[in-house]
DNA sequence: GTCTATACCTCGATAGAC
DNA sequence: GTCTATCGAGGTATAGAC
């Protein structure tokens, strides 16, 4: 079998890491395609054959970081069950800190606004899904409420994340999260 | 009386108004002081007259653009009264689209975050100007609960605009606004 | 205070050796 | 595919004339 075929694969793979965890700590436009290369283990010079464009990578990149955020783990193995429990991991200091894998939808949020169609596809198609898991996780009501219910918890998810991100004192931080998950966990159980 | 020193302070507030929107509108990183001087009718050369560094003038800015948004408006001439007409100015595709001055709680949210203290300092000032506001307008209530659910409204209103201005689907970005503006109506009116 | 001009640097993207 | 080297553009900040 052809290896250099998964060697490139596995290369491939190990720039976007590095770029997802870049561009969520530092901006887009705060990263060079020298850094994203060294945290891959390699030079800039080779970047080209993988991806076409720092742009180009950043819309991948935006994708990949949903793949592995904590959030997306809870996605593919929970049956949209305990959606407090969602709640409580995302609306999380480990998070807003980035002790865990973050989620691009809180920390890009302004930087994907300002980018080409692409990017911003991607970011679209990844808040749908999260939009769409905490439908399924509603208890039983119409199917416009629910759908609106579960859009505004994704809002006040994202939102209570990256204004807490933004946020110079700590305690205003954790109360924000706090008030958050509060808020949200009702959302949640429906009380309409 | 000395008026050149109202001439200064009046080249500084044009400079600020430049900034403000420029900055809300591409990013901190991608308006070139050029270009906000340009937006205030100057060239690029007196700008350090003015303000130290770039960054000094991204924290003022941030404090700028809030005193200029439609929210700040509503803030000043309001009583309180009416937070639902509030939310439903502010939670609106004119914002999105930046036909209103917008709110850089909402339009730099992720962006300030990777920035200096100072500048995240402007921006915990305003969104705490922010909560207090809301919550001076909510229905008689336990302190601890309004608290709450006056940060969590706000998180919702910051979220709803920056992931709506994320999207690249315009259908998609009024339904958040939608959903948004019906579950924070509710959280306003206290149904706990 | 404001202008033009420029020093100095960083970065995206490309070229060419191995 | 990966490396080193470099081009060219554009940016922050400063210098000096008016």
């Amino acid at each position: 079998m052809a290896w250099p075929r998964q060697q490139k694969q596995n290369t491939r793979r190990r720039i976007l890491e590095s770029a997802a965890r870049l561009f969520s700590r530092h901006g887009f436009d705060n990263v060079s395609i020298e850094e994203v290369m060294r945290g891959a283990g390699l030079t800039h010079g080779s970047f080209y054959t993988h991806f076409p464009s720092k742009q180009a990578l950043y819309a991948e990149a935006v994708t990949d970081a949903a793949r592995a955020s904590t959030l997306a783990k809870l996605l593919a193995a929970g049956e949209s069950r305990d959606l407090q429990q969602l709640l409580a991991g995302y609306l999380d200091m480990t998070h807003v800190r980035q002790e865990q894998p973050p989620c691009p939808l809180a920390f890009l949020a302004t930087d994907v606004a300002i980018r080409e169609k692409g990017v911003r596809g991607a970011y679209t198609r990844v808040f749908r899904r999260l939009v769409a898991f905490l439908r399924r996780g509603l208890p039983a009501g119409t199917a416009a409420d629910n759908r609106e219910r579960a859009m505004a918890v994704a809002a006040l998810m994202i939102g209570g994340v990256a204004v807490s991100r933004a946020l110079d004192d700590e305690r205003a931080a954790e109360a924000l999260l706090a008030a958050c998950r509060r808020i949200g966990g009702e959302l949640l159980e429906g009380a309409s």
